[in-house]
Parts: structure tokens; sequence; C-alpha cells
RNA sequence: GCGCCCAUAGCUCAGUUGGAUAGAGCGCUUGACUACGAAUCAAGAGGUCGGGUGUUCGAAUCACCCUGGGCGCACCA
């Protein structure tokens, strides 16, 4: 990849010139003694709902009237009165509503924005707000005792996207994985596994209580007895549970490998911890927190008082038989993770983990850590809808629905989709019939076939001598339609879209943008022929079909689902 | 019991960080292919933003209290 320090474009959008017209139409009103206010309130301008409001409006004068001590329509008028649009960009100016100052923009300025979005080329959407700012991202880390289900697959594609969204707006980003590949549950994967290789072996080994009951651990035993017969069932059983946990978790931690990258999701690192404890990084948070002075021993175990940073309660870090809790061992990792000089650390985690929030925060700012620089994005569950109804999963039968078998039956470009329509803190409600539909209801093709028309455009313009060389040689001074207009201004707001879904943590706010871009790209193709009679026309229309098609891209690149050319 | 999240059209959800007459999609009703892909589009109907009080020029959005749902509250991770 790319350095994201390099080639990217200063982000232009349409808002930064008006924006500085209305500051310095602000400061001479100040200078006349027209207004009182010096400091400017963050200038707010909008693109508002009704398209008679104009392309964009500000609540500037509302804002200003308190401290102007005047009524809001007046602080407009003043303000509007010291307008200088010297370039010409302004079609109209009008004071509405309660004090609303709207803008319409001159045609010449859509022409423009239209150039400058194609001059961006493929890096169009990319900004470099982040750029410097080094961010590491951990999801899944789910443990390597069983298959991805569909929950996991919700988180995966969240931090996959979050990732992409980040690294879109220039930041270095970092992806990991942790696999906690210790503890007590993997003692259980260890012993569910015993059982069932001792089965093939023709011994009857009662299986454990807990255990994982999921036929998987007959396929991984099966696995683990054809390479190395029964030789297992002659050690020491204890021994054979150790052995038989770790080439278990081996072979559920290569699976899940398998499971993320068929949804197109790779990892920079996966963080062991074992290693962790075996490299006595664990040891030695511990030791850092207890020279700071939060750390006590009570009822057998060894605790940290979090409750000295807003947590509830206490938290233990060493059980009463001497094992390092889970939450000592994350301690450790996130310990860790800024020892790697991360300016900032997001964790994605299933919802039902909130609790440990204020915790995480407690520990790391014991060890003198900078809490603010850590985020959590929580996932909430996931509904699967088949026939109208919910599929029913038991957890403890292990009979669940894994994303395997979800990316099987309706592909990982749905699978994406679906999982990012939703913010990522609300529960959701995942239609498996509808997103295997090949129609206008299925959302993603949907967006899809937006892309593919485009490209099915230019297929036909090939045969009239037309390609993409001429759309970009074309004068879109012949867009005069407002719908083609209107096109445009939706092509400009892409970039802040992305810039706010990535400093929002909202993938989903890329996902509504392109299904509305999609909805009004295929209603103009329906209404405006594109491939017209008149050549300059239809070059000026097909500069901005291929800026559409290109945004289209880029946004489903962003979050990691292909743009066919054909359907 | 304490804490966190959620509640918007029949269904599934947006709502640009407090702005204008609350928006989409699905579903329902009615229409549009001798033209670049009808895998598309157009029109219509559909609302006490769970309820209440407050904050102010202005609240779906902020505060407090209810109601209803989800999830947490060491020796599972």
């Amino acid at each position: 990849m790319a350095s994201p320090r390099r080639g990217l474009p200063v982000r232009r959008g349409m808002k930064k010139p008006l924006e500085a017209l209305l500051r310095d139409a602000c400061e001479r009103a100040t200078k006349g003694g027209e207004l009182l206010t010096t400091t400017l309130p963050p200038l707010l301008l909008t693109v508002p709902k009704e398209a008679e409001h104009g392309d964009l409006a500000s609540n500037l004068a509302l804002a200003l009237a308190r401290s102007e001590k005047r009524p809001p329509r007046a602080v407009a008028e003043t303000i509007v009165r010291h307008l200088d649009d010297r370039d010409g960009i302004l079609a109209s100016v009008e004071i509405a509503g309660p004090g609303f100052i709207n803008v319409r923009f001159a045609p010449a300025y859509w022409w423009k924005l239209l150039r400058e979005i194609d001059a961006a080329g493929d890096a169009y959407g990319r900004s470099a707000i982040g750029v410097g700012r080094r961010v590491q991202i951990e999801f899944v880390s789910a443990n390597p005792t069983g298959p991805l289900h569909v929950g996991h697959a919700r988180g995966a594609v969240t931090g996959d996207a979050l990732a992409s969204l980040l690294a879109a707006t220039g930041h270095e980003v970092a992806r990991e994985y942790y696999v906690n590949d210790a503890g007590n549950q993997m003692a259980m994967l260890g012993a569910s596994t015993y059982a069932r290789y001792a089965e093939l072996c023709g011994h009857d080994v009662p299986f454990p209580e807990n255990g994982y009951q999921g036929d998987y651990v007959r396929d991984v035993a099966a696995t683990i007895h054809a390479s190395e017969g029964a030789r297992w069932m002659d050690v020491d059983a204890a021994e054979a549970r150790a052995y038989l946990g770790d080439a278990a978790g081996a072979i559920l931690l290569e699976a899940i490998r398998d499971d993320v990258a068929a949804l197109a999701i790779r990892f920079d690192r996966y963080v062991s911890e074992r290693q962790l404890r075996a490299e006595g990084t664990v040891d030695t948070t511990l030791a850092t927190l207890d020279a700071a002075g939060y750390v006590y021993d009570a009822e057998g175990a060894r605790w940290f008082r979090s409750t000295a940073f807003g947590d509830d309660k206490d938290r233990p870090l060493v059980k009463t038989g001497g094992e390092f809790t889970y939450f000592a061992a994350d301690v450790a990792y996130h310990r860790a993770k800024y020892g790697a000089g991360y300016d900032r650390i997001i964790d994605v985690w299933g919802a039902d983990h909130h609790g440990h929030v204020p915790r995480m925060r407690a520990a790391l700012a014991a060890l003198g850590l900078d809490p603010a620089r850590f985020e959590v994005v929580l996932v909430q569950i996931v509904n699967l809808i088949r026939g109208g109804e919910p599929v029913r999963m038991g957890k403890r039968s292990g009979d669940f629905v894994t994303l395997r078998e979800v990316v099987a039956e309706v592909g990982a470009d749905a699978t994406r989709f679906f999982l990012l329509m939703r913010k990522s803190d609300a529960q959701l409600d995942f239609d498996l019939d509808l997103a295997k539909q090949r129609t206008a209801e299925n959302p993603v093709f949907y967006v899809q076939y937006a892309h593919a028309r485009v490209a099915s455009i230019f297929r036909a313009a090939a045969a009239v001598g037309l390609d993409l060389d001429a759309a970009a040689a074309a004068d879109p001074a012949r867009l005069t339609e407002g719908e083609e207009l209107a096109l445009v201004r939706r092509l400009a707001q892409f970039p802040e879209i992305v810039e706010g879904a990535a400093l929002e943590l909202e993938p989903h706010r890329v996902v509504f943008f392109l299904m509305e871009l999609a909805a009004e790209f295929h209603r103009y193709y329906n209404r405006s022929r594109i491939l017209g009679d008149d050549r300059d026309l239809a070059t000026a229309r097909l500069l901005l079909a291929v800026n559409v098609q290109k945004t289209i891209r880029a946004g489903l690149t962003i979050l990691g689902i292909s743009a066919p050319d054909t359907m």
C-alpha cells in the first residue's frame, strides 16, 4: 500500500468558499460597527433537505442573535449586506424562515467543482485529516475455541471498514487480532477435544460439563487423530488435554483466518495472549500497578483498585487459584499498545462487554497512560431473519449460524453491506432472503447496479466513438439541468461524508450516502438520455456519469465491497 | 438493586452534533420499455419522534423522572 502521507489531495469541498465569504462579511460588519461580535461561532453550513432552501444554508445569524441582542433576521440582513461575492460563485442569497441565510451557487461553480472532482482521479474522497496520526484498531479477537458466527462477523466487518475509513483519511492504521489462547476457555477446549479424540480411539472419557458441544470439535479431533493416531491415549491425561487443546486451538485459529479472509479482511498482526504471558508482560504490568499503589490482596485474590478512577467496584487481577484473570492480561496488552506509540487505540467489542470499558480506562489511568487515546466501538447483536422469522440460535448447544455459512449463502459483498447498514450500537436484523435477491429491493445490488450501469453506458458509447478520454475533455458547462447540478452537489459531499464517518467511527454513513447517490443517478438516467444526438452534451454527461461511478466505487472500496462493471 | 445501550410511518432504519413543513427503503395502490441494462423509474397514501416535566428564539436531538426492550455487575473470556 502506498504511503498514506503522500499524494493526498487537499480537500476543497463546496463549503470552504462560502465559509470564507461569510467570515469576510462578518469581519467587515464588525469593523464598520454594525456587528458587536469579534469572535464568530463555529460556522455551520448545512445542505438543506428542501430544494427551495438552496444549496447551502447557514444558521450564523441565529447563533449570533443573542450576543447581538437583535432579532436573527436583522443580523442576517447585516451579514448579507456585507457579502462580497468577488468571484461570482453565488446565484442567489436569501434570508428565510427565522433567519437562515440560504445560498444558491451559480452553475459555473458546480462546473468548476466537477472538474476538480474529475481531476482528483481515484484519490477522490481521500483526505489528509489523519496524516501523521498512527492508529491501532483491534477487532474480532474471538477465542480460537470455535468457528466465527454472525455476531463476530459484524464486529469483523465494522472493524475492517473503520480501518479503511481511517486509512482513507490519511491515518496510518494497524489492524490487530488479540488471540485469547491462554486460560480456562482453552483448557475447556482441550478437555472437550480430548473426550472426542478418546471416542475415536474407542475409549470412554466423560465429556466435560460446559464443554464445547459443537460438531466442529469432533472434526478437529478427527483431524488430529488422522495425523497422529491414538498415541495421546497412552500419555498422562493432563498432558494429552494440554496438547490437544493447543492443537485444536491452532486448527481453529487457522479456520478463523480463512473465515475472515472470505470476507476480504486481513490483519496486520495476531497477538497471542500466551506469548504476552510468557514474555512477562502481564507480570511487569501488575508490578507497575502495584508500585503505583493500586493493587491489594483480599479474599485470597489480588485486586486492582479501579474505584480510585470512578469504576463502581474493584476488579480482580489474580484469581484465588493464582491464575491471572482475563482482565489482567488484557490490561497488559493495552499497555503494550501504548508502548508501541499509537496516537489512537480503538477496540471493537461486542456490546455484552460494555461493562469492561470503565475498568480498562481506570487501569490505563493507573498506569499513567492517557485514557482519552483509548476508544471502544460497541457492536450490538445481529438477528438473522429467514422467511420473515428470526433464525434460532442456541449458543450452549453449539447450534449457531457461522460466518462461513452466511457468506456461502449470500456472498461476501451482501454480508458486508448488510452488516454495515446500521449504526453499530443498534441491534441489526439481517434478512437473508433479501440479501440474496438480485432486485432493486436489495440495497447492495441497487448500489452496485448504478456502478455497472455507468460501465454499460460506456460500452454503448464506444460504439459511437466516445470514451473516457472524450469525457475527460468534455465541457461541463453543457450540464444545465437541475438534476445534473444536484448530482455534482451530491458528489461534492463525498469527502466530508468520509471524514465525518472516520471522525465519528460510523461506517454506516458511507452506506447511506451510496444508496442516496445511486438513487439520484438511477433517477437521472431514467429521465435524461446520456448518449443523445448532441455530441458535446453527451460527452459532458459522460463526464458526470464517470465521476458518479468513480465515487460509488470509492465508497464501496472503503466498505470492502466490490464494484462490478457487469452483473 | 446499580450501571450502560436502545425506543422515529404497518416493517427495517436515517436524521449532518439544537434549526425551517421529521426523511429513505420495504410493503400497499396506480402508472412508464421501438432509446444508453425495466436488476430501473414516476405518482399516491402512511407520524402524538414510547410518555411526562424542564432548559430557550427553536428539542427527535440536551437535562431529570417514568414505561417498555436488550446487555452487564471477579475466580467465563
